[in-house]
DNA sequence: AAAACACTGTACCGATCGGTCCATTCTTGA
DNA sequence: TCAAGAATGGACCGATCGGTACAGTGTTTT
């Protein structure tokens, strides 16, 4: 018995879902078996580290996936002030309006946090570099674009969160619209 | 073999702590015991709808907390621009300076989130609306009140989430420092 | 053709899960 | 004084947990 259809990557955004939806301790691995359709053994197969392992691959591949959309583009952008409003276009699409949980938000929170830890503390620490970095481009004072490019990477987290608890997607979409208002120049900023 | 030390209320806060700490799923009924010296009978007995009424209980206390030291002095305060600004000396002592996870936000972001989904509504609900009413009294347009109080109640759980994932209290304060500037009343507000 | 390897489902493991039950002990009011 | 009830710890329950072992099937290489 065996279809070898299933690679490796293509389990990755099941995966991905799987624990958006149900955090690392609520994805079990018989919930996992039946959201690939795969056995124990192909799964231990592909990630011998188990749960752990998966959890590992899926944060690397989303680190990626916002290190070519997100991240380079906003470090690379001939035009920063572009690369910014892309940045929430981009984010409010992934994100599903908020409907959508951010994995990487949501393990920093849970206690699944410490074992983690680094590769948590990256994605958020990467993400708050470049926006830091566009926003200088763009013409904002260095003094303040760090305490701005974490207001505004937290106020998309936090933006989750309520959209989420209030179960209002509108929330989210205009927190989002505040946020990249106050990207902009201002004669205060 | 019994000892009436414990009452129900006394045990909230270790309850409180532990779902923190572990989230739902993670704290286990063991864990629940050894955390609160008691046995499975005794949190039977305290709680027969076992982890579900814990959770139910930890955030009905969590609401009033909050109802009584924040919600309710932001409506009531004869000077709501101080009663602003003593929330966010409030929230960062309650949060330790996100070192302290939200519970509600944390939970609204697990697949807990359907099972008390009325209870994590009205928490934010009733904070934003708190907030709007005292910054419309401070002077803010009514227009976008709700929005500044939304940002504001939102980038506080943001914060928390960065500050968790970065391992750095000091950004938490700092977010909330800036928070705090925009509640205040200013030419462009 | 056949050996090597990748992949698969499942039976099974010990541990732990949430929850029940109950004998016992302490407290309290009559 | 003593019955009633609150509170307690722990044995116990079936279910499920994460993980292992393995025999079987498909594909690839030789």
């Amino acid at each position: 018995m065996a279809r070898a259809i299933a690679r490796r990557d293509d389990l990755l955004p099941v995966l991905a879902e799987t624990f958006r939806e149900h955090g690392y301790e609520g994805a079990s691995l018989s919930l996992i078996a039946t959201a690939t359709g795969l056995g124990k053994g192909s799964l231990y197969h592909f990630f011998p580290g188990g749960k752990a392992e998966m959890v590992e691959a899926v944060l690397a591949e989303i680190e990626a996936w916002f290190e070519a959309r997100v991240f380079a583009p906003l470090r690379q952008a001939d035009d920063p002030a572009a690369a910014i409003a892309a940045m929430f276009t981009t984010v409010s699409d992934y994100f599903r309006s908020g409907r959508r949980v951010c994995l990487v938000g949501a393990l920093s929170l849970s206690d699944a946090r410490d074992r983690f830890a680094e590769t948590l503390r990256r994605y958020f620490a990467l993400w708050v570099e470049a926006l830091t970095g566009a926003l200088v481009r763009a013409g904002h004072p260095p003094e303040g674009a760090t305490a701005l490019a974490e207001d505004i990477v937290g106020g998309i987290q936090g933006a989750v969160v309520l959209a989420r608890a209030l179960d209002r997607p509108e929330t989210f979409d205009r927190i989002l619209v505040c946020l990249r208002e106050r990207s902009r120049l201002t004669a205060g900023a």
